[in-house]
DNA sequence: GGCGCTTACCTTGCAGTGCAAGGTACCTTG
DNA sequence: CAAGGTACCTTGCACTGCAAGGTAAGCGCC
């Protein structure tokens, strides 16, 4: 792996999760949506050998529920919502984030002002 | 351990590594102190079993340095200065960071105007 | 000197998570 | 009905932070 892949890689590590509880507060998507929305515009690309396995763990913690839906065109998708659980985990998170956030930045000296 | 500590220990990663460098960066410092600064005013609190194995894997990597010293009291301490590599390894983390927590803020909704 | 306390450094084994690679199934199109 | 695209999922690995435990040097007190 490359030495900046690396670095990003262990940037995302515990926030791709909340990210996701994110974006699904917008609307419900399914998964390769979500792959494509991480890591299109918004610099979180991943990989569905992530996205998976961590919408297993979600739903098993039942931060997420799914439902099938027939698709347009291809094979029928799996879309997934916020349960009130995940809504209150998604909450919390955002206190958490903004005081790391500051933290490091005090740290190494990057405040926006 | 509990969620909440989990949750942190999750976004610590691949930050503490840098926030040691940064640290460096202001003046040399021992492991002890490292630990110190990290756990007291910053909200980055860590451990020893954290610390050394870090340290040993930056000496490895070319990225700090080190003289033993001894102490006023107690047993001889192990200083930490960066190299050059080091320094650029900050600067360009920095720079890494910054994009990195505009992308979270902007699916989080937690910018700060 | 010898005992305990403190400080400091280090190691071992484990847990969690993101990733690459590979696999299955459904649907459409020629 | 074969080929290709879309979508879902699994396996095995690597990395890093942590708890727990271990070693050793210096200090103070008897």
């Amino acid at each position: 792996m490359s030495e900046d892949a690396a670095l990003t890689t262990a940037l995302r590590r515990g926030t791709i999760e909340y990210c996701v509880l994110a974006l699904l507060d917008r609307r419900e998507l399914y998964g390769v949506e979500l792959v494509q929305q991480l890591s299109g515009a918004l610099g979180m690309s991943t990989s569905e050998g992530t996205m998976y396995p961590l919408l297993s763990r979600l739903r098993r913690n039942g931060r997420i529920a799914t439902t099938w839906r027939e698709a347009p065109a291809g094979p029928p998708r799996r879309y997934y919502t916020l349960t009130p659980d995940g809504e209150a985990a998604l909450t919390h998170f955002r206190t958490e984030w903004v005081a790391f956030r500051s933290g490091v930045d005090r740290i190494l000296g990057t405040e926006s002002k």
